[in-house]
DNA sequence: GTGAAAGCGCTAACAT
DNA sequence: ATGTTAGCGCTTTCAC
């Protein structure tokens, strides 16, 4: 008849509550919630009392139910695109920095450059009430965000541009950055200059092939097909794209990376050839300098440190259309990028 | 009198609830919960009309309601040291792959190398009720975990052991790494080897030295005062050190360097020097076969996927004394730890 | 197959 | 300075 166990046991391992340090001090439940939470009106001894027993108890606050009652969560999603890719730990610190800041913890997944899975793990952490979410996208269709948005979740795209909705979005200027980088291979008296990028779905890849046109136009330099290579990163799909090139009668005497991984597999595979082949790599890559590598640098934490400054200006009420920044790239000669035709 | 707005309009951006859904398809509330959470019992038709209010309404289910419920958040904490650190990419990487597959989600913030804040850190983690924490340790005093341990947290340590309490653990083999590596030198002719590592404080820097001194002992070697150097992996210092194990008459002839932070460093340093000095460095480097850079590489990504199965061991019930484990490391040799005595 | 009632642990509003 | 009450949005229990 009597209530037995007060709580099922499957719950927090049975975790005290405001109520049971209330009880244990002899006080009521709104003087506890008074000491956890600062609020000022508790004598100095009721205040000792209390923390005695939230000691004794080993009580912690659940924030579940304090999330629930009050309806922020002082948390942010980053949805990534690859953890364990470099240029992103970089950018995620620099997102996780700026939300300590604020006081909001970083709930973060990765894409795995899988567009389902972004919008899995996106609406997942609308579930669980993130304040806001900052996207890397990998899909191109951000639709299903719609309805998030509208009820009030700030969201900013980082890297690339979210699809077919308006949104905040921080990008780095892929365009003129891959234009610079060719003109400058193109300066250093090439001609023939092969581009191996990235996915052509994927808008920095797309915006990068266009700067190097644009490069090459402003240059009056033709562009033969065989010169120009996009697809997936892989190790072995970017060999055969170099060794292609190199090929033939007339093979190109540059050539001009679209990312990171493209720039390592790159450097590897013209390690082993004899004739001299001109580099410019987008990105920059730990050790470029002792290798000698030119590239197009990125700043991938200021990417992620205006991103989240932006989402913060959001939930601090900032009410304004949907912004978009370009963050200037900066060209770091160290060699390969220096070499002349052969 | 009446009641006017139903919520404050802080609140979540006004967002529907199951009850508003429940109106508007003009059904009971826990028909709605059981479509949502996709339990049996209701008819095709029923749940027809639920799936169109909830359409139409843009309803999402507030996890943080339902978590307050069930006890459970579906979710696990990540304490890392430095989000930015190359190293701990892919080991945050597998263990959000093995949460994932367990359907949970990764919280997850840096300490910056400061017990402090991962105090903090972990502590919040916990009043939001993750479910478990994976913790790679700054600080070497972790008894502040103690009651959320029994309070049923299931908790691994991972890359460095926690300290003064008990727990399950995952190492990397950094003593026999660091031994094999030493011992490749001096049976490479060098006899007098130098160690620079990080601050004394931090685990595996502690046994990286003591397997350093083990394989100078196994040598019949003595070691000199001189060649060790440990604390912050700032440039400066290392640089700074390995000058001065490099200057006098009787220089090292070789050096082994603690950690990627401070091999990369020495890489630099040695780079601008003429007499050959042979390196091995403790962990793998991107690019290190290209620089030539010998390496006992340990598996990040193992410790991580290593760690997080045994998290979620536990929290399935696993219930047994701590544990703890050492991953192997591997010697990859690449010329830098080949080069004879100068 | 469906729904009403209770309550998770907390905070807001209002007593006292 | 402190306590009481209501209710956040959901799941659980149990009744129909």
């Amino acid at each position: 008849m009597a209530e037995t166990a007060r709580r099922p046991d499957h719950r927090y391992g049975n975790r005290p509550t405001m109520k049971d340090v209330a009880a244990r001090a002899g006080v009521g439940l709104k003087t506890v919630s008074r000491v956890v939470n600062g609020e000022p009106g508790v004598t100095p001894d009721t205040e000792r009392r209390v923390q005695e027993a939230i000691q004794a108890l080993g009580f912690r606050r659940n924030d579940s139910a304090r999330v629930l009652r009050k309806g922020r969560t002082a948390s942010v999603g980053l949805v990534l695109e690859d953890l364990a890719d470099p240029f992103y730990g970089p950018l995620s610190r620099a997102v996780e920095e700026v939300a300590r800041a604020h006081g909001a913890l970083l709930i973060n997944g990765s894409s795995a450059e899988d567009p389902e899975r972004e919008q899995e793990l996106a609406l997942a952490l609308c579930a669980r009430r993130v304040d806001g979410l900052i996207v890397i996208p990998s899909g191109d269709d951000h639709r299903y965000l719609e309805p998030e948005m509208r009820a009030g979740v700030a969201t900013v795209f980082v890297d690339r541009p979210a699809g077919r909705i308006e949104a905040d979005t921080v990008l780095s200027d892929s365009f003129g950055g891959a234009r610079a980088g060719v003109a400058h291979l193109v300066a250093h008296g090439h001609r023939r200059i092969g581009f191996i990028g990235d996915r052509p779905r994927i808008h920095t890849a797309a915006e990068r092939l266009r700067g190097y046109r644009a490069a090459m136009e402003d240059a009056g330099l033709p562009v033969d097909d065989a010169w120009v290579s996009l697809g997936p990163t892989e190790p072995a799909r970017v060999r055969a794209a170099v060794a292609a090139m190199l090929a033939g009668p007339e093979p190109v005497t540059a050539l001009f990376a679209g990312n990171n991984r493209v720039t390592v597999t790159a450097v590897r595979e013209l390690a082993g050839r004899t004739r001299p082949v001109a580099l410019v790599g987008f990105d920059d890559i730990e050790l470029a300098d002792l290798l000698g590598i030119t590239v197009i640098a990125q700043d991938a934490a200021a990417l992620g440190r205006t991103a989240a400054e932006r989402l913060f200006r959001r939930l601090d009420g900032l009410h304004e259309a949907p912004w978009r920044v370009e963050l200037p790239t900066v060209l770091v000669p160290r060699g390969s990028g220096e070499v002349p035709p052969a």
